[in-house]
DNA sequence: GAGCACTGC
């Protein structure tokens, strides 16, 4: 029953009812509405399903209502609809539920990692593509769901490549398991207890499976699946002129910023937005935006700079979401953060230097880097189009037509380009390609880097995984320790109350804990936990720790926590025996291991590569003999970072299979 | 004595 009733004031009642009329009209409206007939019918027809929805179509939030309203939950079963980010999960999943006029968690819901509002209810659930591979380990048949749509394929994100696969090989099963009238269990004959629980004695029906796409490209899905179907949905996009310049520019910053006061004094009113590609380049532009400003003439308007991109702090964010005084021109100044992941309204100009930072890995090193490159097709369309969202706007692209043609045409896919450990770690347990061992399952159970899984596996073994747990929680979230270049010293004084001459592992659990004593301090005078929350905020300013990091590391936590112990593993603790947890840290991290060189440079010992200890390390003056280490990056030389020293001859030890005794 | 595109479990 809707739980939105009508009850209440006449007043309530007209502002509901006028609620519910407008969200009709808007639904009607979509491009995608017309279609509604057809679109099911094509579900209905094949199994895998193609639709290439341009921007604006309304085939996110409709297509899920449509399939449902064409009998697609039947026998309790759900639709879930995967995204490659939380935040479109939670906001369309929200959309929705007020759309069918339900109440979120009830027939529509979304679940992320560390927020699930879903229920036994729910028919349309809305989910992050990462959170779906991890359901298929537990289900591999994936066998609540009827459908399951991949939104945002042309993104080709890791999960979402990975997670096309799977559904593939999820499809052949439950087809098989339909056609020869097999109880699923038979079918899987590497299936856990828990398949074979859930899917007790039910006959599967076969896994419908529809892919949506901006990208006009829709051949090289369509051929994965052998030559599946393809619909196309019209978009609702304004036109948006493009223009070139006549020369190469050879300074894409001076160029940026020479046509953003060409459209402040020679356009028509509108906001404009700048792709840059780092934080670095934004902040000097915006100076010197500011600068150049106060060389208008005091008649013209004025001009208000709004950064955006996803370190800067939340409310800082949020001034780039915010109209214009009157009479002022807002000038968005934006990584690609703008490109997908966040929509301004009001962009009537776009200037695109055409340029972007991308991770760069080396297999064969083990080192990553950020490098600048030049963007794709893809990229520059999907730029431009944000000047047409309200209305029909301007691309000003800083390089020659003739360059366009130069572009590949998509950006190389991430799997392509990144450390897969992960990825090949969590398919061996899914059983594609090869068996692993039960070590192996157990940590592809755990959502962290395989390398972390191992340390919290060994540390159990060596009776310090309370600390280790710790470690690996600060290590997955960004960095944790925060210093404004204008109070740096001070940064640095409050830096020092947590510093072991140990090195950074310990450091950061000492961190962990004060900030967990603060909490529990707060609670022990029976605070409500907005007032907890407050204090720890407090804490975190005096103590120049990012409150954000922090927070993720303690979710982060809690869910390994309840992992681990649901694995049985003891989770006990090394006291104040130092030399135990970092004998702990050698045995999980052994392959990263330095030793110093005569000239204060280090020696990675598995590759041999020369590396510096980084600045950022509480051991970067001490330059011990040796060391482990959990990150090497390459900037301007090799560097690592999050160091423990170590005495060598522990290697030999707790290492063996790895490093023979030279002695 | 450095430097952090963007996501995600």
């Amino acid at each position: 029953m809707p739980s939105f009733s009508a009850r209440g004031s006449p007043h309530k009642q007209q502002q509901y009812q006028r609620r519910r009329q407008e969200i009709r009209q808007q639904r009607k409206s979509l491009p995608i509405a017309s279609v509604e007939k057809r679109l099911v019918d094509e579900a209905r027809k094949n199994d895998t399903l193609i639709i290439v929805g341009e921007t604006g179509s309304g085939k996110t939030t409709q297509l899920p209502q449509f399939l449902y309203d064409g009998g697609f939950c039947q026998d309790g079963k759900v639709i879930g609809i995967t995204q490659p980010r939380r935040v479109a999960a939670q906001t369309v999943a929200k959309r929705v539920a007020e759309e069918c006029n339900d109440q979120l968690g009830r027939k529509v819901g979304y679940s992320i990692r560390f927020d699930d509002s879903t229920s036994n209810a729910t028919r349309i659930k809305y989910m992050t593509d990462g959170l779906l591979l991890r359901e298929a380990l537990l289900d591999p048949l994936l066998s609540k769901y009827s459908v399951i749509v991949v939104d945002e394929a042309h993104e080709r994100t890791v999960h979402t490549d990975v997670l096309l696969g799977l559904l593939k090989k999820v499809q052949h099963s439950r087809a098989n398991a339909s056609k020869n009238g097999k109880t699923l269990p038979d079918v899987l004959g590497h299936s856990q207890n828990l398949t074979q629980k859930s899917c007790q004695g039910s006959r599967c029906a076969p896994l419908k499976l529809i892919i949506m796409s901006a990208s006009l490209d829709a051949k090289c899905f369509s051929d994965y699946f052998g030559g599946a179907k393809a619909v196309h949905v019209q978009g609702r996009q304004y036109p948006v002129d493009i223009l070139y310049t006549y020369q190469p520019e050879p300074d894409y910053l001076d160029a940026t910023l020479v046509t953003i006061f060409q459209i402040h004094l020679e356009e028509g009113p509108g906001d404009i937005l700048a792709f840059l590609t780092g934080q670095e380049e934004i902040e000097s532009l915006e100076r010197l935006i500011y600068e150049r400003a106060r060389l208008l003439p005091p008649e013209s308007s004025k001009i208000w700079v709004t950064p955006i991109y996803s370190s800067l702090p939340s409310e800082q964010q949020m001034n780039a979401f915010k109209s214009a005084p009157a009479g002022t021109r807002k000038v968005v100044l934006a990584t690609n953060i703008a490109e997908t992941s966040v929509t301004i309204t009001g962009i009537k100009y776009v200037i695109d230097p055409g340029m972007v930072k991308a991770r760069a890995y080396n297999p064969v090193t083990g080192m990553e880097s950020l490098i600048i490159i030049p963007v794709s097709k893809a990229q520059a369309l999907q730029r431009s189009g944000r000047a047409g969202r309200e209305g029909p706007g301007k691309c000003f692209r800083l390089f020659q037509e003739s360059e366009f043609d130069k572009l590949v045409d998509s950006t190389v896919p991430e799997i392509k380009r990144c450390n897969l450990s992960n990825v090949v770690l969590q398919l061996k347990a899914l059983g594609i390609d090869d068996i692993i061992d039960p070590v192996g399952h157990q940590m592809a159970r755990l959502p962290l880097d395989p390398m972390y899984s191992k340390a919290l596996i060994v540390s159990s073994e060596l009776k310090c995984l309370e600390e280790m747990l710790i470690v690996v929680s600060m290590l997955s979230v960004e960095s944790i320790f925060f210093s404004p270049r204008e109070k740096l010293e001070e940064a640095r004084a409050a830096r020092k109350g947590f510093e072991s001459s140990e090195g950074d592992h310990i450091t950061l659990v000492n961190v962990y804990r004060a900030a967990a004593e603060c909490l529990e301090k707060s609670k022990n005078a029976n605070a409500k936990e907005k007032t907890m929350e407050k204090a720890l905020n407090r804490w975190c300013r005096e103590n120049f720790i990012n409150h954000r990091s922090l927070k993720h590391a303690f979710d982060v936590h809690s869910q390994i926590q309840g992992h681990v112990q649901q694995m049985g593993l003891n989770l006990s603790s090394c006291g104040d025996d130092m030399v135990l947890f970092r004998r702990c840290l050698t045995a999980a991290f052994f392959l990263n291991a330095a030793m110093r060189q005569p000239d204060g440079s280090y020696r990675a010992l598995a590759t041999g590569q020369s590396v510096q200890t980084h600045p950022s390390s509480v051991l970067f003056r001490t330059k011990p003999d040796c060391v482990i280490f959990n990150e090497l990056v390459r900037t301007t030389q090799n560097y690592i970072k999050n160091l423990t020293r170590i005495d060598p001859l522990w290697l030999a030890e707790l290492a063996p299979q790895y490093y023979a005794t030279e002695d």
